[in-house]
DNA sequence: ACTTGTGAAGCATTTCACAGCC
DNA sequence: GGCTGTGAAATGCTTCACAAGT
């Protein structure tokens, strides 16, 4: 296990993640078989670049048929270990650490939420969902028996950092950061960030850069490209 | 206004963003000056990066001296737009929609979120915050009075494109797509997506992928600030 | 006839390195 | 001395195109 498969670009990771979502409902609906060129038809990406991806992992396909889905389903959840239970915790009680602790989503997925934490002792001890909000100054010693890697950041700003101090010093191994700042981890330690106020900023930044919308009228023949 | 830069990387527009808040910050406490290499040190971000992206929207800075705080923070707040309030929508009224609709974070920023939006209709007519959630089959009605220009997407993945339909007819002109699915949208209407599930399989893959944890020996000459 | 897997070409982004300015 | 702005080199990712397999 946990073979090596030399650097995979970050880009092919983040594709593989949407052709196993794609994949799952092909097997869903009982397809058997799938070449890269059907598969581009569904997810708008280049046959050569799905076939590109997947040559990082090894040889799943067979010339002149494609790949079976249910096999090459199973190889790719394998390689993303996505095979086996992860357990997460999460930092920060209020309305972001309360809706992702409910996510429905989850059922269908290998994550599991094992555990709340904030550092207000109006929300310690409250319930969310199944689950009690615990002091996150205990993680450290609570997590010895919750047997968490997954640590998920749902605090302002401010706190980022010195929760994902507490992650790490309490056996995290990976982070997904929610808050809009940077945080600083030791290398043996996984690190993602998901950063909304950054995407609508992106957002911003294209108003009244988009072209024009398309009324009735043939498209002028600007070939702006 | 609406100057044109000719077309812009997107990891510079990224990095962009993270430019904003650093000098957020510099300007809050007083710095009057700063450096390119200065602001590496911040952000971890090469110095000779950071002119690159600079350069694509104007010179800035002073030979031998560096960057105007105050005058580059405006600059770069008018590049991204960020300098006029931004409508906001949100379509669905669950745990996400409800998490995102009082986020505090949007106080100090251009954003407001102006109303919300489900289906079902035993959440319709309930209040959210300071918000009644109203019917998504009258939003192409109910926005011409609200006039938002930006939707979110906080519904299941079955329902996403459902939702995009509707803000796109609704004259939303950029969406932030929070469900795990892809959408499709008009050429006129910018899109982005906050995909947590698929950054937590990311994570997954780097399981048992990382260096090992050091256990006493001299640290690693890592230079983080 | 159709599809895979992959070198090689093409393109985009990052990093280097330095002339010019304070 | 220190710093910016920017061509040029280096790197990394995507796309092409085709030999080999079914």
């Amino acid at each position: 296990m946990a073979a090596e498969y030399g650097r995979v670009p970050e880009p092919t990771l983040a594709r593989l993640t949407r052709y196993l979502r794609c994949l799952r409902q092909l097997a869903e609906a009982g397809v058997k078989t799938v070449s890269s060129k059907q598969m581009e038809g569904k997810l708008g990406v280049l046959s050569a670049q799905i076939r590109k991806d997947l040559s990082y992992f090894g040889e799943f396909g067979k010339p002149g048929v494609g790949y079976d889905v249910q096999h090459l389903l199973g190889r790719l959840t394998e390689v993303m270990q996505l095979d086996r239970e992860h357990r997460a915790v999460i930092a920060g009680g209020g309305n972001l650490g309360s809706a992702l602790a409910g996510y429905a989503g989850f059922a269908k997925s290998p994550f599991r939420i094992v555990g709340i934490f904030d550092n207000n002792f109006s929300k310690i001890g409250r319930m969310l969902w199944n689950l009690e909000i615990l002091d996150i100054r205990q993680m450290p010693e609570i997590n010895k028996t919750l047997k968490a890697d997954i640590g998920i950041i749902a605090v302002p700003a401010e706190a980022a950092q010195e929760a994902a101090d507490i992650m790490v010093e309490s056996g995290i191994r990976a982070i997904l950061n929610f808050a809009p700042a940077r945080i600083t981890v030791p290398s043996h330690v996984a690190e993602r960030n998901v950063d909304f106020l950054r995407e609508m900023e992106m957002l911003s930044y294209y108003f009244d850069r988009l072209p024009p919308e398309p009324n009735e009228c043939a498209p002028p023949p600007t070939d702006a490209k």
